[in-house]
DNA sequence: ATGAAAGCGCTAACAT
DNA sequence: ATGTTAGCGCTTTCAT
C-alpha cells in the first residue's frame, strides 16, 4: 500500500478539494476520486472505461470525478496502455490549400471519433518525414494518416509495432499499406480536353517532378490526349517539369513561352505552379485569349474567371476523410489485404470540398 | 527488485536485440540499455540527459543505446516529469493563409528549440477552443500559443499550473498573459490613405465582426482617415461588418455597391473578404478603375495585380515566431510582468513571409 | 462485482 | 560518480 499524494482514508472528514492547497494545479488523480467515493482506484477505472460496476458505486464515482473535476491523465494511460487517440497527420506543406483542405476531412473523421490529430508538416523532406514518424512511434500513436514526401518513407518500424498507416494522394512503392488516390491520370486528360473544347490548338502541360508519382500520372494524361491531337509530334519539346511550387511554375511557363512554334495554351497540374503560370503571363501581358489555362486543383484564395482559367477542383476534403475512415478500421481491428482506393472526380463529393 | 521485461542480469550472455523476438516492435528500454553497457538505469539516464557521468561509462552506455536504437519513452518520461517538450498552438482555422504562415513562425522557432508542436484548429469556436485547452493541460504541453476565438478564452486552469500562454494577433481581456499583436489601426489607415492617394473619392470599407478586436481596430483606422476627407458624412454608412469570411465579403461588398452615393474604393480588412468583395465586382463587371480596392494582409494564392488591388502584407510569420520566441522564454523561467509587443507592419521583417 | 497490487518506462531523491 | 528505490497515474491480472 502506498500513500500517493492526497490519498485519503476513509476517516478523513476533510474532503473539499482545496482549490488553493500547496499543489495549487495539480490534478486530481483516481486516488483521490476513490477516497471520496469510498470505493478503490479499480473501481473507478472501471467506471472511467465502462466495465461492469454495479450502479449504486458507479453513481457514487461518477458524482466524485465531477465534483472533484476529474480528468484521466492520458499520459498515465498511455505509458499503462501503450496506445492513444491520437492519430497524426503528415503533410509536405502546410501552405498549399490543397492540404489544409486535406487535413480538414481527416480532421472531420477524426474528431467525431473522439480522436485527436497532431498535424506535421515534413517541408516535402524525406529526414523531417522520418523524424515525424518516429515521434509517431514514441508517442504511441494510433494510426498515421501520410502524404509521403517520397515513395519509400521509413515506415518498418511503425508497421513492425503494428501502427496502422494509411498513404494519401501519393501512394508507397512495395510496402503493404492502404491509399487513397485520385485518378490523376483521368484529371489531366479532362482538364486537356476541356482545352481543346474550347478551341486552343496546341495545349502543352507544366508538371511536377520527374520522380514523383502524381506528376507522372498527370503528365501521361495530358500526353495522351496530346498525342492524338498531333500524332507526329514529340509531346515531351510540349512538357515541362517543375517542382509543384510557384516560382517553379514561373519558370516553366516562361520557358514554354519561347519554344519554337509555342503551345496557345498549357494544362498546369497544380494549384501552385498555375499562380506561377499566371504570374509569368501576365508579366508578359499575354491575354486568356492567346494562352489558355488549366489548373488542376482548387485556387481558393484567387478569382480567376476573369482570366478565364480552367479550373478542375480536386476533393481534397474527401481524400483526408476516406483516409482518415480507413485508418480508423485498421484501429479498429479490420483485416485483409491494403486497400487502394481511387476517389472520382468528377462525381463530386459527398463532403463538398469548400 | 523488480524483473522488467527484457531486464538481463550481468551474467546473461545474450545480449543481441533479439530483433524477432515474442514481443517483435516493443522498444528497448532504459533497463536493457544499463544491463547492455552493465551499468545502473540511473546512469543510463544520467547519460540522457547530459548529467555528470564519468567518461568511460558515457562511452558505454552510448554505444549500448546506439546498438539497441533506444530512444527515450516520451510518455513515461512526461509522467515522471510532469512536463514536455511539446507546445500547442491553436489557431481559428487552417484554411486561411494567414494562420498557416504564423504557423511556420511557430513552428521555424520551436523547433530550432527542440520542441514540437502540435496545431489545433478551433474553428473560430469557443467550445473547441476550450477543448485543446484542456488537452494541452492533460497532455502537460509545455506553453500554449494562441490566437483566441473569443477575447475571454478559458485560460484559468492553464495558469494555475504556470503553463505559459501567450496570445497572438488578439488579445486576451483581463488575463495577464503576454500578447504579440499587430498595428492594426496603423495598417488600415495606411491602406486607406494609399487609396485616396491613388486618386480615389470615397473609401469605404468592409471589417470584421463588431465584437472582435482586430475588426475594430482596423475600421478605426479606416475611420480616422475618412472623416478627415468628410468631415461632415457619418462614416458608418460607408462602414459593413462582416464574418472574416468569403461570403462576408461578397454580401457586404454588395451592400455597399447598393449605398446612396456608393463608395468608389474600399478597405477590405482581411484576405478572405477581399476574395468575396472581388467575386461581387466581378459579377457585377466593376472594372478596377470604377472601384479601387485595398487588402489588409497577402493573397498567397491570386494575382491581383492586373486587378490593380492594393495588398498590405501582414508580417504574420514574424508574428508566429515572436510569439514562440516570447512562449520559449517564459518556459525558461523569465519572470516579469506580461509583455505586449505591437510588431512593426511596414518595416519589414527580418523574417521574409513567403 | 470489487479490491490489492504489480508494473508501463522513466527520473530524482537518497544512500553509498 | 554510481546504484537503489520509490513513485508519476493509470490499467489489469489475480484473488476474493
Amino acid at each position: 500500500m502506498r500513500p500517493p499524494r492526497g490519498y485519503r482514508s476513509e476517516i478523513d472528514i476533510k474532503l473539499s478539494p482545496d482549490p488553493a492547497g500547496p499543489y495549487a494545479g495539480a490534478m486530481p488523480t483516481i486516488y483521490e476520486v476513490a477516497s471520496l467515493a469510498g470505493v478503490s482506484p479499480a473501481t473507478v477505472s472501471r467506471v472511467i472505461n465502462g466495465l461492469p460496476v454495479s450502479g449504486a458505486y458507479a453513481e457514487r464515482v461518477r458524482a466524485a470525478a465531477t465534483k472533484l473535476n476529474f480528468t484521466p491523465n492520458p499520459t498515465a494511460r498511455r505509458l499503462r496502455r501503450r496506445s492513444s487517440q491520437v492519430l497524426a497527420l503528415i503533410i509536405p506543406t502546410i501552405e498549399n490549400p490543397f492540404f489544409t483542405s486535406l487535413a480538414r476531412g481527416v480532421e472531420d473523421v477524426a474528431q467525431g471519433a473522439g480522436y485527436s490529430l497532431v498535424l506535421c508538416d515534413s517541408d516535402e523532406r524525406h529526414d523531417k518525414e522520418s523524424t515525424y514518424l518516429d515521434v509517431a512511434l514514441a508517442e504511441h500513436m494510433a494510426g498515421v494518416v501520410l502524404v509521403p514526401a517520397t515513395n519509400h518513407p521509413r515506415l518498418a518500424r511503425l508497421l513492425e509495432r503494428r501502427t496502422p498507416v494509411v498513404s494519401v494522394d501519393r501512394s508507397i512503392r512495395g510496402t503493404e499499406v492502404d491509399s487513397v488516390l485520385l485518378d490523376n491520370r483521368e484529371v489531366a486528360r479532362s482538364a486537356t480536353e476541356r482545352l481543346y473544347a474550347r478551341g486552343f490548338r496546341r495545349v502543352g502541360c507544366i508538371t511536377g517532378p520527374r520522380e514523383t508519382e502524381t506528376a507522372q500520372q498527370r503528365a501521361d494524361g495530358w500526353r495522351e490526349v496530346f498525342s492524338r491531337h498531333h500524332p507526329r509530334t514529340d509531346p515531351e519539346r510540349y512538357l515541362r517539369h517543375a517542382d509543384f511550387r510557384v516560382a517553379g511554375g514561373r519558370d516553366a511557363m516562361a520557358s514554354l513561352l519561347t519554344t519554337r512554334r509555342r503551345p496557345d495554351a498549357v494544362v498546369v497540374t497544380n494549384n501552385s505552379m498555375t499562380v506561377g503560370a499566371l504570374e509569368t503571363l501576365q508579366r508578359e501581358r499575354i491575354s486568356p485569349a492567346e494562352m489558355g489555362l488549366a489548373c488542376l486543383g482548387d485556387l481558393p484564395y484567387s478569382v480567376l474567371q476573369r482570366a478565364g482559367v480552367e479550373v478542375l477542383p480536386l476533393p481534397a476534403r474527401s481524400l483526408g476523410a476516406a483516409a482518415a475512415r480507413l485508418l480508423l478500421d485498421r484501429i479498429g481491428g479490420a483485416e485483409g489485404p491494403a486497400q487502394r482506393i481511387v476517389l472520382p472526380i468528377g462525381g463530386g463529393p459527398a463532403i463538398p470540398d469548400r
